[in-house]
DNA sequence: CTTTCAAATGTGCACGCACACATTTAATTT
DNA sequence: AAATTAAATGTGTGCGTGCACATTTGAAAG
């Protein structure tokens, strides 16, 4: 191990018998280079660890890397601003790197306003694209658009499997919901009955929420823990008749915990169980937004998992950029650790640089 | 604000109408620099706003750091082991920008040794220095020789009010012990008896595990929950007396948990639980050692608090080469998020990029 | 055998800065 | 007035890479 000098470009080319020229055509394949010459150059990248120098090439190279962002309007959801804050941090890092990040933010109540967005990317024709694709279907034929002008995308929070994406970000949602059902049943005594809330605008199109649900209840055959009963609700929270269902699990003596399967609706939840005075019952749910908070402060909420999504966006233009300025592959999958978030450590996670 | 160009010392020479040599001159203020020359481009300066291009920088100056490492010896300790890897980490991450990273590991059961090796640091005269200053009255000292010698050094693991670092990479250690209690009192009812064990050679001098057991007692007093008794125990593994201690902890039928304050203690711990078939008393503990790991999945060991020893040898490095290097201020303290390790979650922090 | 031409390969400059060295200026001595 | 000297200022090169352009090579065509 030779420390000290490090490998450049001119090593390569004095080891492989050729010029620097050469080797940088093979480096970026560009083509216009022997068999014969190609093969030496191989051979001797195979052999050493060629790292090459960043600083020098964003130095030498003044080239300027345009990468899109498709993610819900931040101004009109918690969760997505807080991504959005991810988008800004990475735009701010990699700006002295000449790289220019432009957000497209759709109404996450709105497929179509998706849709069109989606296209207007594709016209810009940017070098990548970052893409949080919670609509499935309108994502897919999105993905397609991306392909066919080979511009290299990255997904995250959401995973849609017919993609062909750089790699995606994100978390294990099973996983998660054992999560959930692990600190859930913690010291609890059976019998009794759990619910699994999905609070949303429309459950149906969201597998992802469901696959938090499987996870849970997967935890609970698993250990058979069939002494508690689990009960789910698909809940709009805009729906006339909303308040009373919520009243009516409420009033279900044997509930002895609630598993919130989305961000905004913990807090909805959390707000129902003060407001009912039902100071034991076991609230879990997601993030650390600034409404639920309030809520894990004063107890009400035990545990929240934290998914992370400014981090999640940070990454996916880390990675996008790394695949375009500095060729390394990203990872096919980035699968987040699930923080668990309580009342004593939150304060730890939000000073912390990384939030 | 005119985005594209920046301003480059070359257009402040010819602001100023002088050559570059003596703008270059005025900035790094190395003299030789006549009274009127030094009053035009400082008149520049003003009213410009001048951001030196940090990569031209690095590169122009082919300066090598040397950071020596002050860490206990990896080979005797799992949770020093990966303190090592971090300080690897940094070390191949850094390497091609002429950064060596000099490890100078010490006995962490012998203060002697801590002593000579920080001697021996000051004499290297490294660019910088990271040290985990496990021994408090040994390090006082050692601050001073790294202050008279105004090397910056950065502190991590464990904090000392008396020095004047560059900043501090660790954990609140008191909130970190009410972590604990929250974790251990969740779902518990009382009257019971929760202990707290410091497993260590010398735990007298260890004032950041008696933080721990400070937060951890702080927490019950604040939440009034003293239908709990908490007893605390300092026990030395090698000692005699050791397994007649435990078993005679165990034995106590009103025991309902027990709070290890040390990574290493945590497996011990839960070697004696198991071996006692206890299963029904909550152990929680510190850190993803390899050795935790296997009583993590059996069910013993309930939680982990992960102190994350590698993140934080890795960003003390970090620290350190930004501000020699890119001149950033380093952070004054970086405090961890209090990561909780569950059986459930753990692979999913095993798997993640950061670990 | 020369000419043509494209493919292959090599060379040189720019990026912005730091730093060593060369040159100019001005004050002082002889 | 010439010589000496130190201070002040200017010039040039290198850092490692990317890229445009120049040059060489070798084969096919004339």
């Amino acid at each position: 191990m030779d420390i000290g000098k490090n490998i450049r470009i001119k090593d390569i080319a004095k080891l492989a018998g050729v010029s620097v020229g050469t080797v940088d055509r093979v480096l970026h394949n560009r083509g216009r280079v022997s068999e014969e010459a190609l093969k030496k150059v191989t051979e001797v990248m195979n052999q050493i660890d060629y790292k090459p120098n960043l600083i020098a090439r964003t130095l030498g190279s003044n080239k300027n890397y345009r990468i899109a962002a498709l993610i819900p309007d931040p101004t009109l959801d918690p969760y997505w601003a807080q991504s959005n804050l991810g988008i800004i941090q990475a735009q701010t890092e990699w700006a002295q790197y000449g790289v220019v990040v432009d957000t497209f933010p759709f109404d996450l109540y709105n497929k179509d306003s998706f849709h069109r967005l989606a296209r207007e990317v594709v016209e810009q024709s940017p070098d990548g694209i970052v893409i949080a694709p919670i609509f499935y279907h309108e994502s897919v034929p999105a993905f397609e658009l991306f392909q066919k002008k080979e511009i290299p995308y990255v997904l995250f929070n959401t995973n849609i499997h017919e993609a062909k994406p750089l790699g995606f970000i994100g978390q294990n949602l099973n996983q998660s919901g054992r999560v959930g059902a692990q600190l859930m049943i913690l010291g609890q005594h059976g019998p009794g009955i759990f619910a699994v809330l999905h609070i949303d605008e429309d459950v149906q199109d969201s597998v992802h929420l469901l696959e938090k649900e499987k996870g849970f209840r997967d935890y609970f055959e698993e250990k058979s823990k069939s002494r508690f009963e689990i009960i789910d609700y698909n809940l709009n929270p805009h729906s006339p008749s909303f308040r009373d269902q919520m009243k009516q699990l409420l009033d279900n003596e044997a509930l002895k915990g609630i598993f919130v399967s989305t961000s905004k609706g913990t807090a909805v939840a959390a707000s129902f169980l003060e407001a009912h005075g039902k100071n034991d019952i076991r609230l879990i749910g997601y993030d650390i937004l600034h409404e639920n908070l309030k809520f894990l402060r004063s107890g009400t909420i035990d545990f929240l998992i934290n998914q992370n999504p400014k981090r999640q966006a940070l990454l996916g233009i880390s990675h996008l950029v790394n695949h375009l300025m500095f060729k390394k592959a990203a990872p096919q999958m980035d699968l987040f650790p699930l923080e668990i978030i309580t009342q004593q450590n939150v304060d730890s996670y939000l000073g912390s640089g990384i939030h």
